[in-house]
DNA sequence: TGAAATGTTGGGGCG
DNA sequence: ACGCCCCAACATTTC
């Protein structure tokens, strides 16, 4: 740099941990400039990662970094407000440039433009990019100039105006400044869980980083995505869905890249690719309500009369409710920071209508335990399974917890995958384990109440109180 | 991207 | 042969 005499650009990385398809890192690439790729640890986050989110995130920096190395460059981690860093950069090395990819939740896009004023005023350029999204939330309005508060017509509207351009290249090298700049050790950020070490267990079925996300896809376009209309219900089937939650929440990949990945294949991929659809929705939503997370978007919900039981919400919490199929999927969150689609939708509705617990509890526990804490997803699926929502799913419509099992985990496998204490239940018994004759429950080695617990509720009763609250909370 | 209650229909058993 | 009842099976309505 000093030899060129050009002065560098910043790439600043946020959840856009990616090489390829990555517009900010592109443009800058092509300027020939030499290039500074940053990763801030910001100090004045509007909401901190969850825990098991951390531990993605560690490892998707980890991958990184070894990706960028490889190409000769290098990956910068700093702590600290991300305008004083961005500053200490620029002082340090002169660089005249910055570009960034958008991000959507409130808190962040007032400090990316509160950065952008004071530099621009301090006469550098600066560039903000579309990468995370298909359509920016201001791309899609309907006839009277709003945002669309209703997904088909969204996502018609949204198919309708975008064209997808093809995926970005990586840059073939990484031409970084030539002198190191000082990082951070990325195990001092701690982001890991030490004791105990539950972050291990939740890498063995999850591998973060670019590379892994894209064999991901490849390999459910290889052929699980033909019966996804039907598998992707199915819990018990470990290829029924893509699994890519956590690698689009970090920007491993892109929406892009998995749209035109999927749109030409052979398979009828609508199905799935409609999935990406309610990921743009959700962020529109998020765009347009800030405090999504936190504020029901139907202000007729706040009076709703919650009435939860702190000791079963722990149960819930814990994979203890009595209701095999709900605490399958509870342990499997868990301990694998991952939850099937159908399965997130049973547990949501039992947390909500059968504990009567304010959704805000249910979307908190997500968002920590989750690997993805998708800030726009997690919040606009739980105010749609609690009904107070945009085209929210109707409140009165409540789950049951062992019928859905029955359907979507016929044979208890998924059941006793998560819940070994029911394994040698017949499956006629496994998601109603109060049903089996005692000889039964003797010979599978289960005492109700002490093996595994009683339903901590009933579920008739249970349906009829969350109505009658829903009933009171009109009146 | 429900479930339960209620309503309707039609076949079969039976006096 | 007929009416009556029962009750799946399916459809509709309600929450």
């Amino acid at each position: 740099m000093a030899e060129t005499n050009i002065n560098p650009v910043i790439i600043w990385l946020r959840r856009d941990l990616r090489l390829a398809d990555n517009p900010a890192l592109h443009v800058a690439a092509q300027s020939g400039k030499p290039l500074i790729l940053i990763y801030i640890d910001e100090a004045n986050k509007g909401r901190e990662l969850g825990g098991a989110a951390e531990v993605w995130l560690h490892h998707s920096l980890s991958a990184l970094t070894a990706s960028i190395e490889e190409k000769g460059g290098q990956l910068i981690l700093r702590r600290g407000k991300a305008a004083d860093i961005l500053d200490d950069i620029i002082d340090e090395t002169g660089a005249d440039e910055v570009h960034w990819n958008r991000r959507y939740e409130g808190w962040a896009r007032d400090i990316d433009e509160a950065i952008k004023t004071d530099l621009k005023s301090r006469g550098l350029k600066v560039e903000s990019h579309k990468a995370n999204l298909l359509t920016e939330p201001w791309e899609v309005e309907t006839k009277t100039g709003g945002f669309y508060k209703v997904f088909t017509p969204f996502w018609r509207a949204a198919k309708a105006s975008f064209t997808v351009a093809t995926d970005l290249p990586a840059p073939e090298t990484l031409d970084c400044a030539e002198a190191k700049l000082a990082s951070d050790d990325l195990a001092d950020w701690t982001l890991l869980p030490r004791s105990p070490d539950w972050g291990s267990k939740m890498m063995q079925a999850h591998t973060p980083g670019e590379a892994a996300a894209m064999s991901r896809l490849k390999s459910f376009l290889d052929g699980p995505v033909e019966d996804y209309a039907v598998q992707r219900d199915r819990p018990d089937d470990e290829t029924g869905t893509s699994k890519l939650s956590p690698h689009l929440a970090f920007g491993e990949i892109s929406p892009r890249q998995i749209w035109n990945a999927a749109k030409d294949n052979d398979y009828t991929s609508d199905k799935f690719l409609t999935e990406i659809g309610w990921r743009e929705f959700s962020y529109t939503l998020l765009f347009y309500n800030p405090d999504l997370a936190s504020q029901n978007y139907k202000p007729a919900f706040d009076n709703f009369p919650w009435d939860s039981d702190a000791k079963k919400v722990e149960a819930w919490r814990r994979g203890q409710t009595g209701y095999p199929f709900v605490d399958a999927g509870m342990r499997e969150l868990w301990q694998t920071g991952w939850q099937h689609n159908r399965v997130r939708m049973v547990c949501a509705s039992f947390l909500i209508k059968h504990l009567l617990t304010d959704w805000r509890v249910g979307e908190a526990w997500y968002w920590d335990t989750l690997l993805e804490a998708d800030p726009a997803s997690n919040a606009a699926s739980w105010q749609w399974v609690a009904g107070s929502g945009a085209d929210a799913s109707p409140y009165f419509r409540i789950f049951n917890p062992f019928t859905q099992g029955e359907k979507f985990d016929p044979n208890g496998d998924y059941v006793r995958k998560y819940v070994p204490e029911l394994a040698k239940l017949p499956k006629k018994y496994i998601h109603q384990p109060w049903t089996a004759p005692g000889l039964t429950l003797l010979e599978a080695g289960i005492k109700l109440g002490e093996t595994y617990p009683h339903p901590v509720v009933d579920h008739k009763t249970a349906r009829e109180r969350a109505l009658a609250g829903y009933k009171a909370s009109r009146e």
